[in-house]
DNA sequence: TCGTGGCTTTACCAAATGGTAAAATTTATG
DNA sequence: CATAAATTTTACCATTTGGTAAAGCCACGA
């Protein structure tokens, strides 16, 4: 059994839970979970549905196994964000890094939307002990701004959640957005150019 | 069979369709399409599952009922967007009603989300039919106060899209909101203040 | 009261799906 | 190379699930 966590894994071991992983997150994503089979993540990973199973116990841990990794990733930009650096640069940095991972991960966003659409079942306790904690550091350092006049004061939590539901959009409801913005190609800076304007003109003292 | 489209529906036709559909949104915002089954929208509604086949075709039938109903209330909203109004007036009313909406159908919201995440199987016709004639008038509208100086001049669309994401946000991720706000029971007041504010200070000229 | 047609239940079924046992095969190791 | 360990395949299985057939029930008009 290579779900034994006191070895460490063979060569082998590696190279497929990777790509029982990739496969998952692809089928994952696109599905959600109860959508998703073990028949399509073994042939989208190239490998046999027991073959799957001898690596993972079962479709649940390759489901909060891609979670877990996610967060790391999801919560990374959040994670830098600077207490010390310009206050609306930091932000509008911070804007720009979500919405350039909407576009080079959508699928973890989709993965990471459905999961949260679903009432979080496999994800509440992370949530908890993971963003909570960084979510209220964060909002303190903004307040903290605020409180010192360097960015118009309104309510941190609120500023986050709008940050997160407007570059997460372009990922989550691409489909919607690819029929509305009819392919235009230049969609993808028109988003960059307008959220740049939006939350400058929001938090500019 | 009372699926004809040519004889008027019984009373009891009326009562029973209702009860299964008003049941589906129950399992279908809350399990996605493939997630719920025809047993558990079966015991919501209080019927047999046969039952429930004798009023609906199949699962995918209810399924498509419900989006199609759920399209007509979704839409108001920016139906009753006025090109004769005042123009931050109207838009500061149309997020306010659209954020009503998400604290008030919440199910018919995350419904809705879940379609779209999925790449909008069962939709992308009506989408196509029914929500982008409709986009792009109000975007024209919009644009038409922009050009005659009553707004700041942004794209219409990411405007839109903005207004879409931050509302439904707080339906389609409230298990996130949730253990973020720590059921502070002011969270939607403060949400309704922030987003006036976010939307004023981007548009007014 | 007796049909008749609309409605509901009972008893099923075939396919899909998550998962397992154990044989077969490949890979690493002495 | 030989042997043990790790990996993969083959052949299954039990449950769930969407769906059906047909018998039974019930309300209502003649």
């Amino acid at each position: 059994m290579p779900d034994d966590a006191d070895k460490k894994p063979s060569r082998i071991q590696r190279r497929n839970r990777s790509r029982i992983l990739e496969a998952a997150l692809d089928v994952f994503s696109q599905h959600g979970y109860r959508g998703a089979t073990l028949d399509q993540i073994a042939e989208a990973a190239g490998l046999s549905k027991p073959n799957i199973l001898y690596y993972f116990d079962g479709k649940e841990e390759i489901h909060v196994t891609l979670l877990n990794q996610l967060m790391e990733t999801w919560l990374d930009p959040l994670v830098t964000l600077d207490a010390g650096g310009d206050p609306l640069t930091e932000i509008l940095n911070y804007v720009e890094r979500k919405l350039d991972m909407a576009h080079e991960l959508p699928r973890e966003s989709r993965l990471f939307a459905g999961e949260i659409l679903q009432g979080a079942p496999r994800m509440a306790p992370h949530l908890q002990a993971g963003l909570q904690p960084l979510f209220e550091e964060k909002c303190a350092v903004i307040q903290g701004w605020m409180d010192a006049g360097a960015l118009t004061p309104v309510d941190p939590r609120h500023l986050i959640f709008s940050i997160w539901a407007t570059t997460q959009h372009y990922a989550d409801f691409a489909a919607q957005v690819r029929v509305l913005m009819r392919d235009d190609p230049a969609g993808q800076a028109g988003a960059a150019a307008f959220l740049r304007t939006l939350f400058t003109r929001l938090l500019r003292p």
